[in-house]
DNA sequence: GCCAACGTTGGC
DNA sequence: GCCAACGTTGGC
């Protein structure tokens, strides 16, 4: 089956794509909602190309590349108490939030901003453009993956 | 720091 | 099952 490719959000003052870069692999912990679980659980798969995303940032855009690393399984943060992101309904034996492992792929040497994004065609039906769309994982179509890689290219030249 | 948009919660 | 209140996201 052919790749789908996403679109995932990150702080980068919590964890950025120099920090992934760094850790060569991260698991993805902390996805508290059910659509963005739900493509994790049921679409992602081992080897999908990811665009890191920078948001609350200055600028915010994409910030590189990644790759799904492991299928979908339980997000271990869910059953630690002292985790700001436990949940006591997730339950060990029916978890109710997954996670999935990205490993680094690239790091563009400048941000594709969030406004140049906007500007570039094709790009338009991206949830990540819609006006209060804020899904932190988010499909991205084929052709609007080739569209930002080749303007990423050619600006970075 | 503000606030619009959205998701979740909980009273009824 | 409705919906108001509340919390979160994330650009600005």
């Amino acid at each position: 089956m052919a790749a789908s490719y996403w679109l995932m959000k990150s702080e980068p003052s919590v964890y950025s794509i120099d920090d992934l870069k760094r850790d060569g692999r991260t698991i993805w912990e902390g996805v508290r909602n059910y659509q963005a679980r739900n493509m994790m659980r049921d679409a992602m798969k081992p080897g999908d190309p990811v665009f890191f995303y920078h948001s609350n940032a200055e600028p915010p855009g994409i910030a590189g590349i990644a790759e799904v690393a492991s299928a979908a399984y339980p997000d271990p943060s869910a059953f630690d108490r002292k985790s700001p992101y436990y949940d006591a309904k997730s339950k060990r034996e029916s978890p109710a939030w997954v996670v999935v492992d990205i490993k680094f792929r690239k790091r563009f040497k400048q941000v594709v901003s969030l406004e140049e994004l906007r500007q570039l065609r094709g790009l338009e039906n991206m949830p990540l453009l819609r006006k209060g769309q804020r899904l932190s994982v988010q499909p991205v179509s084929a052709a609007e993956w080739k569209r930002v890689c080749e303007y990423e290219q050619k600006r970075s030249g």
